[in-house]
RNA sequence: GUGAGUAUGGCGUAGUUGGUUAACGCGCCAGUUUGUGGCACUGGAGAUCCUGGGUUCGAAUCCCAGUACUCACCCCA
C-alpha cells in the first residue's frame, strides 16, 4: 500500500486534546464576556464571491487572500471577519436594530509565509457596534470595559489597555503638511516600541520627512505624563488644525467615561504612539498589552471606523469594535508557559464494567449524565489492568468498576484516582454525585 | 515576494577523516501482578535515514536538483 504522509500544511494549528481543551475553555470565556455585554452573535461563511470580499482590498490584503475557481465561481476565503459583518450589515439592514451589536468567533484565512506565532488560518474574537447614521461617542469608552472584563475573565490583572485617537495623529500630520504621507508616517510610529526611536527618526528621513517635521512628530510622541496630563500637554501644543482639535475633544471625552464604565486607571492609559496599521480606522484606538509580557504585542485592539460598509451600500455606517487573535494569543501564552494545558480528559468519571452484561452500567451512565457529570463508559473487552490505566493516562478523575457483586449488592466504589482512595456507596447517581 | 537554516522509528534526539546488525530517551505492546492504575524490573514490536539523481568498492554521512518544514524581513492577529 502507497501510504500517503500525515502532516498538516504549514501555518495551520492542530493542537492535541489537553491543549485543546484549554483553548476551548478560553475560546467560551470571551464568548460567554461578550454575551454579557448584549452582543448578538453572528456566523457567517468561510468562503465568500470573490467579488465581495475582495470589495475594498487593494495592496497586501489582495496579495493574501485565497482564492480559488470552482466551475464559475470567483470565491474567496474571508480573511477577516469585518468584511462580512459589513455585507451582512448591509444585505441585512432591514431586519436589524441599531445600534447593531454583534460578537463573531471565527477562523479567517490568510495566505501569507508562516512564522513563528503566526498562521496562515487563526481565529479571530470580533465584537463591534454598528450604528445607523451615526453612533454616539460614548460607545467608544464601553469597548475599553469590555476588554477589561474579558482579561479579567481571563485570568489576567497586570493588563494595559492603551487608547489614542486618530484624527490627533492626522490632524498633526496636516498641521505639518504630512497628510499626503499620513498612512506610512503611522505605520512607522506604530513600531516604535519595536524598533525604537532612532529608527523610527531613519524611516521618516527615507519618506523625506523634513528634520523640523520629525522633530515635531518625535516630541509629539514622546508628551509623558498620566492620561490627564497627556491631554492638557497636547491642548497646550499651540495646534490649531480642526481635525486635532476634535481629536483631542474626543479623546478626552472617551478617557473621562472610561472611568464612568468602571475601568480603573491602572488598567488603561492614553498612549499617542498607537496607531495601528490598519488605514480605516478614523477615530479612537486601541491596544491591549500584558504588562509582563510586552513580548507578546497587542492582545486585543481596534478602533473607530467612519463608514462600515461603504462598498455596499449608501446607507452610512458607523462603527467600533475590536478583535482578539485567540490562535496566536493562545500559542504565545502556551509558549511563555503562562496558560497550562494540564487536563487531558474532560470526563468526571470513568464506568468500568466488568460484566458480560452492559445494562447496569450503561445505565448508571445515562443517570450520572442526566445529573450534568460527564460519564464515559470504558467499552472494550481489556483486563482491568488496561481499563484503570486508561483512566490514570487520561487523568479522569473518578473511576467506578461494576461486575456481578455490584449490581447484586447495589453498592459500588467511588475510587480517587489521584489518592487512590475509594468510597463505598450506593449505586446510584446521585450518590455518586455527592462524592465526586 | 526576499533571505537563511533544517529534514534519522509515533515524538524528541545521537550518529564527520564515508565502512558492514542505524543508537538513546519518551511513548507503545506483553509479562512479573487472572477484580484495582501510577512505581520498578524483564522482554518485545516499530526506521523507504524527505524524494530523485550523482560521486564511490561502499552514502544517514559528500555533491546536484526537487519537495516540505522552521526562522527572519515585508505585512499583520
Amino acid at each position: 500500500m502507497n501510504r500517503v504522509e500525515p502532516r498538516t500544511l504549514s501555518g495551520f494549528m492542530e493542537l492535541l486534546p489537553n491543549e485543546q481543551i484549554l483553548f476551548n475553555q478560553m475560546k467560551e470565556k470571551i464568548q460567554k464576556t461578550y454575551e454579557r455585554f448584549g452582543f448578538l452573535p453572528l456566523d457567517t461563511p468561510v468562503i465568500e464571491s470573490a467579488e465581495v470580499l475582495l470589495a475594498k482590498a487593494g495592496g497586501e490584503t489582495e496579495n493574501q487572500i485565497y482564492r480559488f475557481q470552482k466551475g464559475d465561481n470567483d470565491l474567496a476565503l474571508r480573511f477577516d471577519l469585518t468584511v462580512p459583518l459589513a455585507k451582512y450589515v448591509a444585505k441585512n439592514y432591514g431586519n436589524l436594530s441599531f445600534p447593531f451589536r454583534r460578537y463573531q468567533i471565527g477562523k479567517v484565512y490568510r495566505g501569507e509565509r508562516a512564522q513563528k506565532g503566526r498562521y496562515r488560518e487563526f481565529y479571530q474574537c470580533d465584537i463591534d457596534i454598528i450604528g445607523d447614521g451615526e453612533l454616539d461617542l460614548i460607545n467608544d469608552a464601553e469597548i475599553p470595559s469590555i476588554i477589561y472584563t474579558l482579561f479579567k475573565e481571563l485570568g489576567f490583572n497586570d493588563f494595559t489597555i492603551k487608547i489614542n485617537n486618530r484624527k490627533i495623529l492626522n490632524g498633526l500630520f496636516e498641521s505639518i503638511n504630512q497628510k499626503d504621507n499620513s498612512t506610512e508616517i503611522l505605520r512607522i510610529i506604530d513600531k516604535i516600541e519595536k524598533i525604537g526611536k532612532d529608527a523610527v527618526i531613519e524611516e521618516l528621513k527615507k519618506l523625506n520627512v523634513k528634520d523640523e517635521q520629525i522633530n515635531k512628530i518625535i516630541s509629539f510622541i514622546e508628551i509623558t505624563g498620566s492620561s490627564d496630563e497627556k491631554i492638557e500637554k497636547l491642548e497646550n501644543l499651540g495646534i490649531t488644525n480642526e481635525t486635532y482639535l476634535k481629536g483631542i475633544n474626543e479623546l478626552k471625552t472617551v478617557v473621562q467615561n472610561v472611568r464612568l464604565f468602571g475601568v480603573p486607571d491602572s488598567n488603561f492609559m492614553v498612549d499617542l504612539t498607537i496607531a495601528r496599521g490598519l488605514d480605516y480606522y478614523t477615530g479612537t484606538v486601541y491596544e491591549t498589552f500584558l504588562n509582563k509580557y510586552r513580548e507578546l504585542g497587542s492582545v486585543c485592539s481596534g478602533g473607530r471606523y467612519e463608514n462600515l460598509a461603504e462598498y455596499y451600500t449608501d446607507k452610512s455606517l458607523p462603527g467600533v469594535g475590536i478583535s482578539i487573535g485567540l490562535t496566536r494569543f493562545f500559542y504565545k501564552l502556551n509558549e511563555l508557559n503562562i496558560i497550562k494545558a494540564d487536563r487531558k480528559s474532560i470526563s468526571d468519571v470513568l464506568i468500568i464494567p466488568v460484566v458480560e452484561d452492559l445494562k447496569e452500567p450503561i445505565k448508571l451512565a445515562a443517570d450520572l449524565r442526566k445529573i450534568g457529570v460527564n460519564t464515559e463508559v470504558y467499552l472494550n473487552d481489556k483486563k482491568l489492568k488496561a481499563k484503570l490505566k486508561y483512566a490514570d493516562k487520561l487523568q479522569i478523575p473518578y473511576t467506578i468498576i461494576i461486575g456481578e457483586d455490584e449490581i447484586k449488592s447495589n453498592k459500588i466504589k467511588v475510587k480517587n484516582m489521584e489518592t487512590g482512595e475509594s468510597i463505598e456507596t450506593e449505586l446510584s447517581a446521585e450518590k455518586i454525585k455527592e462524592i465526586i
